[in-house]
DNA sequence: CGGATGGTTCGGCCGGCATCGAAGCGTCCG
DNA sequence: CGGACGCTTCGATGCCGGCCGAACCATCCG
């Protein structure tokens, strides 16, 4: 008799966002923390891209995805943890049936796939990671809008980087640029350039003459590992 | 196209069930974790009798609610903790506004619905919050179908029951029977009657003369409290 | 036994929404 | 500049499912 419960609409309206196959093989799919094309999701999910499309524009407008343009390409995540919690409580509820490998196979990583750059900055599973060491080391604010903490500037005049002068300039110290292969931010800007010039002039990677291929010399090992505890792998 | 990722069906049935607001506004009314009848939820949610019925055999089927017929009465619970904490995932995870006070306010308290005999039996906050004592005091077990522990057994012959000639009865020495203003269960079977009798003879408990009301008398609180830790406020 | 009450079944109605293909737009690259 | 590619918008189509009321069944009570 007209006394609707409280919260009931909102929590429909939630549960609905999962309610679809389509949305909930998307949101499955994103369970790895990655970001996907709106045309690998649409494979992904077996539908057509202008169906994808409409799903996405969906979920990001109720807040459970953002997406990020990137030239012609439409990246989109899953929007916070505790959306992924959220997507993991109702992909663990269904008791009937062994878990999912929700982890897609790994994928043969190319060697321009491991180390590269993007435009005039590291990129691949080393841009990656060297941002995440860059964070862990206290360099690096990656809060909202990215930044290089004082100590990270300190770090990088120890490097020979002229930061006055990078400070000065119109570009932007530290920005966040989604890569194309790990799904993850790595660092561009004015830094991520700079350290990728001060890197190679220190003899710490080195072209490898395939597209924009880089390789990390025996150096680079060392000194990644001293200056900021990164231990990258042989390859 | 085609490859339909692995547990995206299952979520999005799972999500389905909470999709719809007339069966999210009754899970949300089942959160207090109480028994409501389908009537109730139907005139609670605002949708005809019929409607309500279709809803609780979903949730039900779905493993999301268990029922209980007791007479012309359906009893309807939330399944189990693991779906009450999914619900309640659910409903908090609505950013904007304020948490909805989900908890009823509590229903003004006749002096029937305190204290009351059930058939043979005691019923109302006392009966319930007996089974709680008892099972607290180990006495009681309450996992899938109750069942008088061995110290139970004892228990009760020290308050001067004959529990030899109750084990060779037809009748099973203890039920859980719905309680119909607790929406608990209490202890009903040949226990749940030998103590209602011997409580009555003992002068635990005496008649208000009012329906089936009854009252605990001093001695009764009294011996409440040392045989079983359980303090009954006076009223 | 008969009326009152709670619950269920059935048929039909209607709105919402997931889907697609075609056309259009913006970006990238040679 | 022009073609290729990724994405988006739009209109049309069809189905799924939530809703109700009427008829029916079961239980309780006097």
């Amino acid at each position: 008799m007209s006394r609707r419960v409280d919260a009931a609409p909102e929590m429909a309206a939630l549960a609905r966002l999962f309610a679809d196959e389509t949305r909930a093989a998307i949101c499955l799919a994103l369970l790895d923390r990655r970001a996907w094309t709106a045309g690998e999701l649409a494979r992904y999910a077996g539908v057509a891209r202008s169906t994808a499309t409409e799903h996405l524009n969906l979920l990001t407008a109720a807040g459970v995805l953002v997406d990020e343009r990137q030239g012609r390409h439409r990246y989109v995540r899953l929007a916070d943890p505790q959306v992924a919690a959220l997507v993991e409580v109702l992909s663990a509820h269904t008791p009937p049936g062994p878990r999912p490998a929700t982890l897609r196979a790994a994928t043969a990583r190319s060697a321009l796939a491991r180390a590269r750059t993007c435009y005039d900055h590291l990129a691949g599973a080393l841009g990656v990671a060297l941002a995440d060491a860059l964070a862990d080391s206290g360099f690096l604010h990656r809060d909202r809008g990215w930044a290089v903490s004082n100590g990270g500037a300190g770090w990088l005049a120890g490097l020979g980087v002229d930061v006055e002068h990078l400070r000065r300039a119109r570009r932007p110290m530290a920005l966040a640029c989604l890569d194309w292969t790990e799904r993850r931010h790595h660092l561009a800007g004015g830094a991520g350039a700079a350290l990728r010039s001060r890197f190679e002039a220190l003899g710490w990677i080195a072209p490898t003459g395939i597209h924009r291929g880089i390789r990390v010399t025996g150096e680079g090992r060392d000194a990644l590992a001293r200056e900021l505890g990164l231990t990258w792998p042989d390859g």
